[in-house]
DNA sequence: TATGTAGCATACGGTGCGTATGTCAAGTTC
DNA sequence: GAACTTGACATACGCACCGTATGCTACATA
């Protein structure tokens, strides 16, 4: 019967997480209220502020949840992907970037992660999680360099630009008139562009 | 003599933009006090709500300044480095995806229209200003595809990609420790990465 | 010169964040 | 197992700040 406090800590940790991504995407980090968020938890802003910090702490904690799910959905689709081609790793690499860019006309995603997220945590390289989607470009990238399928480019440099150009082609999509025509569009132009990385066969 | 009141409300716009600009690059659009901007400007909040209607409408005017700017200073960029090879349309894109990348690291930049900017006012292609800087983008892909310079890829999915990509690649050299010596490689991953959009010959 | 208007200043209300203080159940020690 | 301690959370307070409603004055018009 020990540590029946831990457990209630981090049920409500998790209440106040949920509210949070429903109120953080329904009306924007800044138009957020406090008071209502934890009243939909069932708390009060006193748990808030003795778990999380502060407003920016409770963002943080969301972020990282979310981007720990997108890179596991997006190596989910790049592996299945590949899977179909007999590990073929480049074609892992653009299923990747279409499932970040399929992924953020997720308004919770696009909202959180992709508006509010850099403008009150600052670029992704320093957020606390350490950005789960980059480190899994990152990965995929450095073993295409080191194979010799894509050109001996930065690691680092080529992740970014990957990552950069798939999720700004989604904002695009998402504030297109018409997302569902316009987003092969956009996983077309990134395929085209990413393959300016491959090595010249 | 007629105009003296027009004449005098152009200079208080003028005087409000740019302590907005400065107040805004160094404190973010959340934390900067509309009370110490207007004072700075000589000004108090009367005359920001009778000229921008609210705290976002003085945001878009900056972002529209900044845009235009950026764009004007793109456009020259690319046009000088066109010019040393004869009119290059290609040599000018690359050069203009550089010059974003540079620019960027201008903090007043990156802060206002690169982070808070689309955080608060939405999507850079739902801004008022309509986005100069895509636009200049989308004309040059534009030029390129009919010239058969360019793979026929979709005008706008191609802009979109290019600018964010070095927009991003901006926010992760400025995020970076050492941005002097990581620029370059953001550069050149940029230029490879543009490089699938172009025709194979 | 008299009058109207518009640009801007002043005054007010409401909301919301962060902190300081209080409270009570869960764990600890003898 | 009873007194004690701890810490998770609630309550209460102060302060800053945005947006609006009202007031004032210089400029424009007749």
């Amino acid at each position: 019967m020990a540590g029946k406090r831990l457990e209630k800590m981090e049920e409500n940790r998790a209440k106040l997480i949920a509210a949070a991504r429903k109120a953080f995407a329904e009306k924007g980090f800044a138009h957020a209220s406090m008071d209502e968020l934890t009243a939909d938890a069932g708390l009060t802003r006193g748990a808030l502020y003795h778990n999380f910090g502060d407003k920016r702490g409770l963002l943080a904690a969301v972020v990282d949840q979310l981007d720990s799910e997108m890179a596991a959905r997006a190596k989910e689709i790049g592996a299945e992907r590949a899977g179909r081609d007999e590990g073929d790793m480049w074609q892992a690499l653009l299923g990747e970037g279409a499932a970040y860019i399929e992924m953020a006309l997720d308004p919770e995603i696009q909202r959180i992660v992709l508006l509010d997220g850099p403008a009150v945590l600052g670029d992704p390289s320093l957020w606390p999680s350490q950005n789960s989607c980059l480190a899994e470009t990152r990965k995929g990238v450095s073993l295409m360099v080191e194979n010799g399928i894509m050109k001996p480019v930065d690691i680092e440099a080529a992740a970014r630009l990957l990552n950069g150009a798939a999720l700004n082609a989604a904002l695009w999509v998402a504030a297109s008139d018409n997302p569902a025509e316009v987003l092969p569009k956009a996983v077309e132009a990134f395929a085209l562009m990413a393959g300016g990385l491959r090595a010249t066969a």
